[in-house]
DNA sequence: GTTCATGCAAAGGTTTTGCAGATTG
DNA sequence: CAATCTGCAAAACCTTTGCATGAAC
């Protein structure tokens, strides 16, 4: 396996994802790193970003539709996308990976992984 | 809102969707339906395939990675996916949407739906 | 005959990749 | 100096769309 080495690009598109709370795409993690560093490629965020998300400090959430979003946040929570104005937000919610792989029945392979998405109007378009 | 017309196309890709339990992509619905419309193209498949899921006639798995899938089967069941073969499978689990809900802390908007998908080792990848 | 569906091909959006040069260790 | 990372651009991938022709009603 190849080692790792630092980069002051990748630095920046993990910090940038740390500042935000809301689930951004590829394609804003490339315009905001790119007020710092102008010159950097999108094939470079997304390179980044893959690694991030293997090396686990970071989640990337895949197809909520569009393009993939990616969450700074890595502690386990369930996610949420409105259907009106495709933001995706975080869920507070009971531990429920637990309940539903219990629910399963019948299954002789093995479940490494379940993902719950909820979708809905989000409470600011509610209010519109 | 546009009257519907018959079309052979149509039938031949529903039908197809009807006899598979596994979940095929957009192109291997092409494929095959091809052996029988030697002429049908992958841009009527999409059209028919997005008319149908709209239609509540199949269901569109956006949720897996690559490609969408599309299941003939709509009543309510839970997916799993193979991370190795990536091949998409039911899964029969308790009633699991409901549970899921009610989960759910402290949210002001409104939740519609919610989607659980299960990842790991299929059977028969367990055995190789 | 009007409307809708098709086939084709081109374009759209998102992501990956090859390569020469720059950066890191 | 060797390994990794970058910027650039091209390509890959999946899906949608415009348009003229063909099929359904």
């Amino acid at each position: 396996m190849a080692a790792l080495k630092y980069s002051r690009q990748r630095e920046s598109i993990k910090e940038f994802l740390m500042t935000r709370k809301d689930h951004p795409t590829a394609d804003v993690v490339y315009e905001n790193v790119r007020k710092i560093y102008p010159n950097i490629s999108l094939g470079t965020v997304y390179r980044n970003l893959s690694l991030l998300s293997e090396l686990g400090e970071i989640q990337k959430l895949s197809n909520f539709g569009g393009a993939d979003h990616f969450d700074g946040c890595v502690t386990p929570h369930c996610h949420f996308m409105c259907k009106k104005c495709g933001q995706v937000l975080d869920l507070e919610t009971e531990d429920l990976n637990e309940v539903a792989e219990k629910a399963v029945k019948n299954f002789s392979g093995k479940i490494t992984e379940c993902d719950i998405r909820f979708f809905g109007i989000c409470p600011r378009c509610m209010n519109n």
